[in-house]
DNA sequence: GTCCCAGTGGGAAAAAGTGGGAAATCTGCT
DNA sequence: AGCAGATTTCCCACTTTTTCCCACTGGGAC
C-alpha cells in the first residue's frame, strides 16, 4: 500500500529524486505520464502493462483506439533511477504539470502523483470545501452500483 | 513497448533526426507514410507488415481494403538513417502532415506518429475533452467483444 | 560531538543533435 | 553528347544535452 507524502525538489538539470519510501514498492525503473488534472503520474512498469490491456493491441484504424493510445502511450516516458534515486523529467511532463523547483509527491495506492508545492496546496484548501459533497456523490454512486 | 514523446527539428534540407530512444527498436531502416490524421507514421521494416494485417492483409477484392492499401502502401516511403541518426524526409509527406520545422515524435506502441508541434498541441487539449467518452466507447466495445 | 546516510549540487567527459560545405549525382535542356 | 542548375550524399565542425562521477550539506542516531 503506497501512501503519504513527500517534499522533493527540480535542479537544474531536471532530476528529481523519487522518495526513497517508495523505491522498493516501485523498483528501479518508473513509467511518468501526464495525470488528468495539473500534475503527474507514476507507476511501476508492472502495474503500467496491466494498465494498458485491451487498449494497445487493438488496430489503428478506430480513431478512440489512437486518441487513447496517444494519450496512453504518447504522453508517457520510460525513466530509470540513478543512483542517487533520482530520474530525469522530460520538459513536456514539467510543463504538463506546471513545476518549477519544489514539487510534491503523494502515494495513492498503487500510484504515486507529483505535483507543484503551490498546486498542490491549492487543491488541498480546495478540497476541504467541495469533500462534503464529493463525499456525498460517491455514496450515491455505490448505491447505485449494488 | 514504444512509447514517449521527443521534439525534433526539420533542416533546410529537410533532414529529420530519428530520436535515438527509437532507434534501437527500429534498426536503421523505416518506413515512414501517411498517418489517419494530420500526421506520419513510421514503422520499423520488421513490424511493417504485422501492422498491416487487418488492413491490407484481407482480399484485394474488397474495394475498402484496396483504398486502404493505395493509402498505406502506395504513400510509404523506405528511409535510411544517416550515421547520425537522421533520415530524409519525402515533400509529400512532409505536406500531408503540415509539418514546417518543429515536430513532435510519439511512441505508440508498435508505431511512431510525427506531427507538427503545433497540430500536435491542438490533439492533445482536443483529447482532454473527449477522453472521458472516448473511454467509455472503449469500455463498452470490449464488453461486447467478450 | 562524530558518524552515517539521504538528498542536493555541480564539474567534466561523452554522446547526441544541428548546421553547413563540398563532392557526387541526377535532371533537363540545347 | 555536353553543359548548367538543382538535388543528394558524404563528411566535418560546432553546440547542446546527457551521463557519470564526486563533493558538499544537513538531519538523525549513537
Amino acid at each position: 500500500m503506497i501512501l503519504g507524502q513527500w517534499i522533493g525538489k527540480i535542479d537544474e538539470k531536471s532530476r528529481v529524486s523519487f522518495p526513497k519510501r517508495f523505491r522498493e514498492d516501485f523498483g528501479e525503473k518508473l513509467i511518468v505520464t501526464k495525470g488528468l488534472d495539473r500534475n503527474l503520474i507514476i507507476v511501476s512498469v508492472t502495474s503500467w502493462e496491466s494498465l494498458l490491456e485491451g487498449t494497445v493491441g487493438q488496430s489503428f484504424l478506430s480513431s478512440d483506439v489512437r486518441a487513447m493510445q496517444r494519450f496512453l502511450l504518447g504522453n508517457a516516458s520510460f525513466v530509470e533511477l540513478d543512483e542517487k534515486g533520482r530520474f530525469l523529467l522530460p520538459s513536456y511532463l514539467k510543463e504538463h504539470a506546471s513545476l518549477s523547483t519544489d514539487v510534491v509527491f503523494a502515494g495513492l495506492h498503487r500510484f504515486v502523483e507529483v505535483w507543484d508545492v503551490k498546486l498542490w496546496e491549492e487543491e488541498q484548501s480546495a478540497l476541504r470545501e467541495k469533500l462534503p459533497s464529493v463525499a456525498t456523490r460517491l455514496a450515491e454512486k455505490e448505491r447505485n452500483d449494488e
